[in-house]
DNA sequence: GCAGACATGTAAAGCGTTACATGATTCT
DNA sequence: AGAATCATGTAACGCTTTACATGTCTGC
């Protein structure tokens, strides 16, 4: 039920169409969820019939006509509901770190190489995001945008930022912690001393 | 399809039943991976029909009866092969987030109440995940298992308690960002100049 | 007596992704 | 000429969750 209150928290302070929505799902919003075109048309369609929220019609010349969709009183007072309910602990589903898990299974230079090319990927993603807060933030003081949703979102993109960062440094972290243990993967076997300085260098390294 | 090498991962060391698997899917693989009985036993059943694991049925009084499953050499090679294959970066579903992003439609005491709701539950969750990490190191070094895959296992679980942390410190940072912009709650309005040092404290903060 | 661990499954419903379908305008 | 942007949708398929179904033993 988590796209349906999505799509309700955006319209709350936005009139948007669905391909206006896919934007934010690709851009600002990726941090904590995505979704497809085909699966938010179809829910705009239920939110609609169900009232929570209504559409006008904008005819355009040279671009297809648009749906741009409100929210209703109905549609806010669900929304509120939905905030004010504790949310479980988001359960985690990340396929990368369960490759990670596995890797005892590959050779010491395939699984830095795995390492490797996941950490330039993420060093990108973290370039990117960094600029596009730096964006974000320079457009809010040149437009001197005072507004409660900017601050949230502001802190939440920051979390999200520390969050890449954090993974990122764990797979640097990660490729001298299997460097140093080479012995363990070549030979299958390692002197228990180095093998437990390594656990206690894991343990301490948070 | 990540479900299917999970399962080989797991089976890749270890010769188990699907309850096993659950077991496993509950506690350590938890940080990266779950699924339900549900979807394992159809899924063991789909493997063992595409020859990738093998099975035999152990009798037990007391009990039900079990089916143990082991992998066979074209699952361990289906495996290696997945393991070799760059992951995408995970995208994440975080309905906590969503719900913060959004509270700019609650009251400030309320954003706060659930704030602290999540950080209390967060700790727990934190002071469990540092217990059970604790745990397993103790009994590596007992039983003086020197292994790849508790090696990884350890790095893994170490990350994944920096993660929460990470998310748990974020929670009570963003209550005080919450409480100094209390203005902005309770009348829509700030002087401009706190919320642009509220917005520098927030970007600063990583 | 009842809850929980042990053990395996099926069925139905819900959620999510990929492919298909259409069509004008703008940029390279 | 071909790709990207704008714009909305349907259909098929696959993955995930929840509910149903069964039955013994152990501990409180």
């Amino acid at each position: 039920m988590s796209l349906r209150h999505g799509l309700l928290g955006l319209l709350s302070d936005w009139e948007a169409s669905g391909y206006d929505i896919k934007q934010e799902f690709d851009g600002f919003v990726s941090v904590f969820w995505h979704s497809n075109l085909s699966q938010i048309y179809p829910e705009l369609t239920k939110l609609e019939q169900d009232g929570f929220i209504k559409s006008r019609l904008i005819e355009q010349t040279g671009k297809p006509d648009k749906k741009l969709y409100t929210i209703t009183n109905d549609g806010k007072s669900e929304l509120v509901k939905w905030l004010s309910k504790p949310s479980t602990l988001p359960k985690r589903k990340d396929a990368f770190l369960m490759q990670s898990f596995f890797m005892d299974q590959l050779s010491a230079d395939e699984t830095i190489f795995q390492l490797q090319t996941f950490q330039k990927q993420q060093q990108e993603k973290l370039t990117a995001m960094n600029a596009f807060l730096a964006e974000s933030l320079a457009s809010i003081r040149e437009r001197r945008q005072v507004k409660k949703r900017v601050l949230i979102a502001s802190a939440v993109y920051a979390h999200a930022i520390q969050q890449e960062k954090l993974y990122l440094e764990w797979a640097e972290q990660t490729q001298r912690l299997i460097e140093q243990a080479r012995p363990l993967w070549e030979t299958g076997e390692m002197d228990y001393e180095l093998f437990e300085q390594l656990l206690v260098s894991v343990h301490n390294s948070f």
